[in-house]
RNA sequence: GCCCCUAUUGUCUAGUGGUUAGGACGCAGCCCUUUCAAGGCUAAAACCCGGGUUCGAAUCCCGGUAGGGGCACCA
């Protein structure tokens, strides 16, 4: 059976990396028809922000992320927040000390600062309190010292595991430290929290950011500890910027929500993100929910990190928008229109956008025109294309504007076929006949949908009047 | 400093000893066209460097270089 999990400390919001864990997790889990799990690790009590929570319930949801066990959610595993599993941890601490897998260190943070300057190191350091005898121990504690635990890892051998992203993975036990496993809080470090839960849940496959891969030996000594099997590994390239730094929040760096709000779908940026590190062996590259499930192999995923491109997310929100019908794309473009537009047969106005949308937030600029014309200048009415100079587009207008006024069926349809009628008879190419209506009615060098689009849209006399307007700009 | 990992066009990637090194975004051009999009077609653009192994290396090995990560009572 298959179980994943999503494991974020709740530090903040649901940034891209985060959203891909998430998704690999739940992706590898669903293929296999399993279970997704979300537990909350919350062992460090200052960072905790309260916001966070709600901010990950948010995410998955959008993301279209549904765990099957969770805080909300139990599954006979709970409790899923860590700092509701203390006793847990405590036991199972104890259980190592009793095996001799670890042991009480009495040294306070200060008593380390010359260690922690990098590259004062030693290789093969272990903490003095390793080596103290159950007397010492025993005093210390009578002193009143707070102890924190401490794994105890052995000097000599070599750990090695296998990684699904990574293959074989070889460290020499010298260079693993002996972590601490348990703070003088009573909280859990990460370190051990991990391998407990993990463990306890019944987690088949972690799916984890890959700045675990050195310490995760660490990790299968102490499942070996406690005599437990460990998990299959699948760790995780970076998401970094296409500059090649960290993406970072103070850079400008978007959150997923962040995304959605700049008009992004989410299901697009699902499909982006999930192939940012994968792919599926073949040439496709649109992707719903479904289809990634089905695609997905844990084993086609990439090593090497991957740079975050907007220009591509465009691309593929594009493709996702074009994608929909046009009732749904109708219904989300909605709440993008500006005001003014009220006259205006909203509906219609979504078709001719679908196609020309790529992010939800580029419909103000496009439809802005309709509600009211800009100022633009008479330069507009020559196009080189269709063949328009001031002097072919004025007499155009003038043309054309009492045939407009007498004609009654003021459908796209109709109004095309009289234009391009007029055209023909007066030998002119039908983009002559169009662009200085076009232009007149949008004010504007391009616009969604051509002469007789926008005029259908729009009232007649509102037509006429902008026609007008035209001419004078011309007389 | 020590350890781990990575390296194909600007970017995402395919590729597992023999390919004209494939696809996608972006960029440029053309076609289509009632402007712009969308769509279609075309172009430019890559195997980090140096040694091996081999008849033959993007692919295997070694060494550099560059980048990322780890070495917390953070996760």
């Amino acid at each position: 059976m298959f179980r994943t999990r999503f494991a974020p400390s709740p530090t903040g919001y649901m940034h891209i990396g985060n959203l891909r864990t998430a998704l690999y997790a739940y992706l590898i889990a669903k293929k296999e028809h399993g279970q997704f799990i979300l537990r909350i690790e919350d062992t460090d009590q200052n960072r905790n922000v309260p916001e966070a929570l709600a901010a990950i319930y948010r995410g998955l949801a959008l993301a279209g992320i549904s765990y099957d066990e969770g805080p909300d959610k139990d599954g006979g595993f709970g409790p899923y927040v860590q700092s509701q599993r203390l006793p847990i941890y405590k036991e199972y601490a104890e259980k190592l000390l009793a095996g001799g897998h670890a042991y009480y260190c009495f040294c306070g943070k200060e008593d380390k600062p010359a260690l922690e300057a990098a590259n004062e190191r030693v290789e093969g350091y272990r903490d003095p309190c390793r080596d103290l005898s159950p007397q010492q121990v025993e005093a210390r504690i009578a002193e009143g010292i707070v102890p924190v635990v401490r794994q105890r890892v052995p000097m000599e051998g070599v750990s090695a595991f296998e990684d699904h992203v990574y293959g074989h993975i070889e460290i020499e036990n010298k260079q693993l430290d002996d972590q601490v496993l348990l703070k003088s809080d009573g909280f859990p470090t990460y370190n051990f929290a991990n391998v407990v839960d993990d463990h306890l849940m019944q987690i088949s496959h972690v799916i984890r950011g890959q700045e675990y891969l050195s310490s995760t030996p660490k990790y299968n000594l102490l499942y070996e500890a406690f005599g437990w099997e460990h998990p299959e590994y699948i760790h995780l390239p970076h998401i970094i910027r296409e500059d090649g730094a960290k993406m970072s929040k103070r850079k400008g760096d978007p959150s997923f929500e962040d995304l959605v709000r700049m008009g992004y779908l989410p299901q697009a940026i699902v499909n982006y993100v999930a192939l940012l590190g994968w792919n599926p062996g073949d040439e496709r590259e649109f992707f719903l929910m479904q289809d990634l499930i089905a695609a997905f192999d844990m084993d086609r995923i990439n090593k090497a990190n991957a740079a975050f491109s907007l220009d591509k997310l465009r691309w593929l929100n594009g493709e996702h928008i074009r994608s929909l019908s046009p009732e749904t794309f109708h219904e989300i473009s909605l709440p993008f229109y500006p005001q003014g537009l009220a006259e205006f047969d909203l509906a219609k106005i979504s078709q001719l956008i679908q196609v020309r949308t790529e992010t939800l937030t580029d419909i103000p600029k496009l439809v802005g025109f309709l509600a009211e014309l800009p100022e633009y200048s008479a330069d507009l009415f020559e196009n080189q294309k269709s063949k328009s100079t001031r002097e072919t587009s004025r007499r155009v207008l003038e043309a054309v504007a009492p045939m407009l006024e007498s004609q009654e069926d003021w459908s796209n349809e109709a109004l095309f076929e009289l234009l391009k009628t007029f055209a023909q008879a007066q030998g002119l190419k039908v983009g002559t006949v169009m662009w200085p209506i076009r232009t007149a009615l949008s004010g504007q060098e391009t616009s969604p949908g051509g002469a007789t689009e926008l005029a259908s849209l729009m009232r007649k006399e509102e037509s006429l009047r902008r026609i007008r307007l035209g001419l004078n700009k011309l007389a």
